[in-house]
DNA sequence: AGCACGCCGACT
DNA sequence: GTCGGCGTGCTC
């Protein structure tokens, strides 16, 4: 915990106004008023975005300044007083506030959770913003006349002294010293007898990086230079722009050009990438490309580390900020452009606490600093799209593919009336035997991991299930496990039916660990490789199988949406999507769009060195109209149609949003708030909106909780937001009921 | 959320 | 008698 910071010299009032509108790290919508103690006003200039100490209840909590205020809604003797200042300047600057603010008001979350999840953790625990201190190592100039004979029996002294003689200039750093094998002990002996002597530093990254040389950038195909150039027209101000374009079309190369400019101009740039799409590849192409220290900002950092990268992106010495969701909350001195890359990818969107979407963010952000947002995909979302159609983002189209590649062809496998081997139909097989005859890979995607998803009893039909979700346990046949996939229960697997004790139990359908070993039968000669998050779970998992894929010329790749993020193999000639009618009759109206986005994707992954490639969607509905239209015409005109859909069934993004739900131990307890909670809004609002609900989750039952919803339409925005507002105000009465859990998810992403 | 306060059952 | 269960209410 930070120290009251020092006492200054008390002369002139430095904060005139006396009280502080204060955000708390609580789930109350509103800020706290406290008075600012004469003390700390003659001593320290207050601003919006400095964290204080202050006394909440019966505890001590953290605070971020949010307003200072002279006048204040409370009685005096309501009042607490400040407890102390921890920041001499603010933390959060104004913009970032307001930016909070917004999304507080516009997800309906506390504004003091907005605030909080905005800092990084350290900072929200009330640790100082400072680096972390690093201790450099110097010889002395005794230590530089002493005799190191002296030392032959103190080896690790030895060494350390000679290292240390060896960077008399610039010193031992603790990176160095690692690299050498150095011991802090011998340091500090040495240290004692005044042969070395050390120092505490800031920690920098960029004292120790940027030894790339620049590579030569390649050049542009018309389409990109066209691209770019548009690009470039739009820096300095605020606009959106959608570069659409497919699987190796170059969007990559666009936004090393775009950001090659902004960085002449001593800009920063945040670069958003989805969960798992920071391939060290790419990082290593962004490194090679842009002379520049790069920051990283991801969910498998230390605190620490992204407290580090956080201050290198506020000082503005991190130029290229890259990072997951919660990037769009790193502070910035000159921030010149905002990108997202694979901006249709549903990770952006958070899914519990405060549900924000990181894209919808950024561009609120991009308004606010004056400047552009550019937003990448092969695959844009419905609501990107729309926004490009109807001109309020720039669409920037690729449709070639950079360099010599040529784009695979699409066709549809019929499987009606076909007999399957394990989900194969003959003519898939023959043309996996054709491609790895001709020394190339094969991609089989199955959106399925485990070995089965149903075990069933032959003789009586008893199914197993989770005993906490409302979901069929998944047959793990190596892990000899039956694992639910929605909560994280797992059992042993069985051999006898729990209910009528035959040992006849079969499985039901497939998933990739059984395709993996039905190819392996079929294909005895082929390697086959398994790619999804059983298989890869060691951390070199990964990295290992990639090696093995470019290591062999014929192969045969399984896997599940894993394989849709990042990776390329360039000698994959087939692509096989083993179910291609997942999204076709959902009651989500969103899972048409996901399934569609994920089978190009992987398609992407199919020829793209100068081999034409081939994609086989093996369905049951080849005449469907979208499968057909994916197919033959490509994601846009599909997509384009399935907009006019939902515009015709009144969905988003004609319409909008939000969905209110409840979760509790108790059967009907969620239902039965929910219920009461529509009722009252009826009496309470008169705005247009369409109220469809409360009813029970798809998964009633969801790692033991019930769970329900009620949603919320309307066709102007305004008026969905007066009912959330009287809805917020109603779940926050009803907090005091400690069983039920409720949660506004404003433009939710999953409806069901 | 956290934390205190308060009111009932089942323990030394 | 009192220890602790969790239902209820409050936090500037
Ligand atoms: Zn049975
Ligand atoms: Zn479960």
């Amino acid at each position: 915990m930070n120290q009251e910071v020092a006492q200054a010299h008390s002369e002139p009032l430095l904060t005139s106004e006396r009280y502080a509108r204060v955000a708390l790290n609580v789930p109350l919508a509103s800020l706290f008023d406290y008075q600012i103690p004469k003390a700390l006003a003659y001593r320290h200039r207050l601003e919006p975005g400095m964290r204080v100490k202050v006394p909440f209840g019966p505890r001590h909590m953290v605070g971020v300044i949010v307003e200072l205020s002279e006048t204040t809604e409370l009685a005096p003797e309501q009042l607490k007083a400040l407890q102390g200042l921890l920041d001499h300047t603010p933390v959060i600057e104004k913009k970032m506030l307001d930016l909070c603010s917004w999304a507080a008001r516009y997800y309906h979350h506390p504004i003091g959770e907005v605030v909080f999840h905005a800092l990084p953790t350290l900072l929200r625990k009330g640790d100082h913003a400072e680096f972390r201190q690093e201790t450099w190592w110097f010889v002395t100039e005794a230590g530089k006349q002493f005799d190191l004979q002296k030392l032959k029996n103190a080896k690790r002294q030895f060494a350390f002294l000679d290292a240390a003689r060896q960077h008399e200039s610039h010193g031992l750093s603790p990176h160095l010293c690692s690299l050498l094998d150095l011991q802090t002990n011998a340091g500090k002996a040495l240290a004692e007898k005044g042969l070395v002597r050390f120092e505490e530093r800031e920690f920098r990254r960029a004292q120790e990086t940027h030894a790339h040389q620049k590579q030569v950038p390649p050049t542009l195909n018309p389409e990109q230079e066209q691209a770019t150039q548009r690009l470039l027209k739009m820096c300095g101000q605020f606009g959106c722009a959608l570069l659409d374009g497919i699987t190796g079309s170059g969007k990559t190369e666009v936004f090393l050009r775009l950001m090659d400019q902004l960085l002449r101009d001593d800009k920063q740039i945040l670069v958003m990438v989805p969960e798992i799409g920071l391939t060290p590849q790419t990082l290593r192409r962004f490194e090679s490309r842009l002379e520049t220290d790069i920051v990283l900002m991801h969910s498998n950092m230390s605190d620490r580390e992204r407290l580090d990268a956080w201050l290198l992106a506020e000082r503005g010495d991190a130029k290229v900020i890259i990072g997951t969701r919660s990037a769009v909350f790193v502070p910035t001195q000159k921030l010149g452009l905002i990108i997202i890359d694979e901006e249709h990818d549903a990770s952006y969107k958070q899914q519990d606490g405060f549900r924000y979407h990181g894209r919808d963010l950024a561009i609120k952000r991009a308004q606010a600093e004056n400047i552009p947002v550019l937003l990448a995909s092969a695959t844009p979302s419905y609501e990107s799209l729309h926004n490009a159609a109807s001109k309020k983002f720039a669409w920037l189209k690729l449709r070639q593919r950079a360099g010599q590649a040529i784009l695979p062809t699409m066709e549809r496998v019929d499987l009606r009336g076909q007999s399957l081997l394990k989900g194969f139909s003959p003519q898939t097989l023959e043309a996996m035997r054709q491609c790895l005859q001709r020394k190339e890979q094969v991609l089989v995607f199955l959106n399925r991991r485990g070995y089965a998803p149903t075990l069933m009893c032959h003789q009586c039909g008893w199914i197993a299930s989770c005993d906490h979700c409302d979901a069929n346990l998944t047959v793990h046949k190596k892990a000899n496990k039956l694992h639910c996939h929605h909560c994280d229960s797992h059992q042993a697997m069985l051999h006898q039916c729990p209910e009528c004790h035959s040992h006849e139990l079969f499985t039901v359908g497939e998933g990739t660990e059984q395709i993996e070993g039905i190819l392996n039968e079929v294909f005895k000669e082929t390697p086959v490789l398994r790619i999804d998050r059983d298989s890869t779970q060691r951390k070199s998992a990964l990295t290992q199988i990639t090696q093995k894929i470019h290591e062999h010329d014929q192969a045969i790749l399984v896997g599940t949406q894993m394989l849709a993020k990042g990776h390329h193999f360039p000698n994959v000639t087939l692509v096989v999507i083993m179910d291609a009618d997942g999204g076709l009759f959902s009651a989500d109206f969103r899972a048409m769009e996901r399934t569609a986005q994920l089978i190009i994707q992987v398609a992407g992954r199919a020829g793209r060195a100068s081999k034409p490639g081939r994609v086989l969607l093996q369905t049951y509905h080849p005449e469907h109209a979208a499968i057909q239209c994916l197919c033959e015409q490509g994601y846009e005109p599909f997509a384009l149609g399935g907009l006019k859909e939902r515009q015709q069934l009144m969905l988003p993004p004609f319409f909008h949003q939000a969905i209110i739900r409840a979760e509790a131990k108790d059967e009907y307890a969620a239902m039965q708030a929910l219920n009461e909670l529509r009722d009252w809004l009826s009496l309470s609002t008169t705005a247009p909106i369409a109220m469809l609900g409360p009813y029970a989750a798809i998964m009633v039952r969801k790692a033991g909780q019930h769970r329900a919803l009620l949603s919320l339409k309307a066709a102007q925005r305004a008026n969905l937001h007066e009912a959330l507002a009287f809805a917020s105000q109603w779940l926050e009465l009803q907090a005091k009921n400690h069983k039920i859990r409720f949660a506004i998810d404003v433009d939710p992403l999953e409806t069901y």
